[in-house]
DNA sequence: GATCAGTGCACAGGTCTATT
DNA sequence: AATAGACCTGTGCACTGATC
């Protein structure tokens, strides 16, 4: 398909020439013989020049012959092109994996190209590249999902979200018994979410604890957190028949949770008439201690030092020496 | 020398917006 | 519509100067 011209002292693409294609190949001419290689490799590869080299053997071979070895290169480039966007994307999963694993924040302050501390994502993404070649090339070449970018940052952690909650209702759906624990807390933005954890027994008889997410709750009554406990309850178990499987849920003590008539634990065992409410046995323990504590006036002096003591030797060398 | 209030900056995530 | 850079924001920490 190679073609030159003398007079403009540059090479062309004969079938583009005749349909239209790239105009490096077609208008300027290509006249960089040092990167010509990459140059061709690159052109051969492109969707334009494929369909107009099958158009240029009309009439000079047999078209069905053509047609279908096209098709084949067009299939195995496909495959190959599948192949190596799965390679790049598990490698920025591992990155993000490994940001979460050792519960680092991804991003930096500074992510522009030139900054020396972009955060520990980018960073990795630069580590995997330099001894990495396939992720180098796409870091340097790609214009879309590069994967350094927030917004994919982001969509990975939501992805990886998912295949981990499908994973834990899959786990749910296929156990016979079920008990959940949850519990409020105020986030940094004074925002009011709910905690939910699963209990349950896995496909090896071993029991197994796992968190499921938080969810934002519009207040702290008990019609708004039983709602968004009985939304995610119905995610994992829609059919009426599976809703015999939980069989406790666990609480702390607090009337708006343990009320008899109107609390949360009566909300939720109206529609799971199995889940017996139990009274968390580490907010129990904590209560007592407390209790106990606060009723001793020594003990009560010793508990108060000793919350004094980080504070008087925190962020003072000087008096940090002192214990030395 | 200790303490306190004021100030500025880094951090880390979110939002806006231009570009592809 | 997807992407990525620029900018925004609330928090915590370090530094500085005034005061006791």
């Amino acid at each position: 398909w190679l073609c030159g011209s003398a007079s403009r002292k540059s090479l062309f693409c004969f079938p583009c020439l005749l349909f239209g294609g790239e105009l490096s190949w077609t208008q300027t001419g290509v006249n960089d013989l040092k990167h010509l290689s990459e140059k061709i490799k690159k052109h051969e590869s492109c969707k334009c020049h494929l369909d107009n080299s099958k158009l240029a053997m009309f009439g000079s071979v047999n078209i069905i012959t053509q047609l279908d070895e096209s098709y084949r290169v067009g299939i195995r480039k496909h495959n190959e092109e599948v192949d190596k966007n799965r390679y790049i994307l598990s490698k920025l999963i591992d990155c993000v994996h490994f940001c979460g694993a050792f519960e680092l924040a991804l991003r930096g302050h500074n992510e522009t190209e030139s900054s020396l501390n972009p955060g520990v994502f980018r960073g990795l993404v630069d580590l995997v590249s330099s001894i990495d070649s396939a992720m180098e090339k796409h870091v340097k070449s790609a214009t879309v999902l590069k994967g350094t970018s927030k917004t994919i940052q982001n969509k990975l952690l939501d992805c990886m979200l998912d295949v981990t909650r499908h994973f834990i209702i899959q786990q749910l759906r296929n156990t016979e018994y079920v008990a959940i624990q949850a519990d409020d807390t105020t986030d940094v933005s004074t925002k009011c979410q709910s905690v939910l954890v699963y209990r349950y027994i896995d496909g090896n008889g071993k029991i197994v604890e796992r968190f499921y997410g938080f969810t934002q709750l519009k207040d702290s009554c008990a019609e708004s957190i039983a709602t968004a406990l009985l939304d995610q309850l119905n995610i994992v178990f829609p059919e009426h028949c599976e809703k015999q499987k939980l069989i406790a849920q666990s609480y702390n003590g607090a009337s708006v949770i343990r009320g008899e008539s109107g609390g949360v634990q009566r909300k939720v065992r109206d529609r799971y008439p199995n889940a017996h409410y139990v009274h968390c046995y580490a907010h129990q323990l904590n209560l007592i201690m407390e209790q106990a504590a606060s009723k001793i006036m020594q003990v009560r002096i010793f508990f108060c030092d000793l919350s004094g003591f980080p504070a008087f030797f925190s962020r003072s060398p000087k008096r940090t020496q002192v214990l030395e």
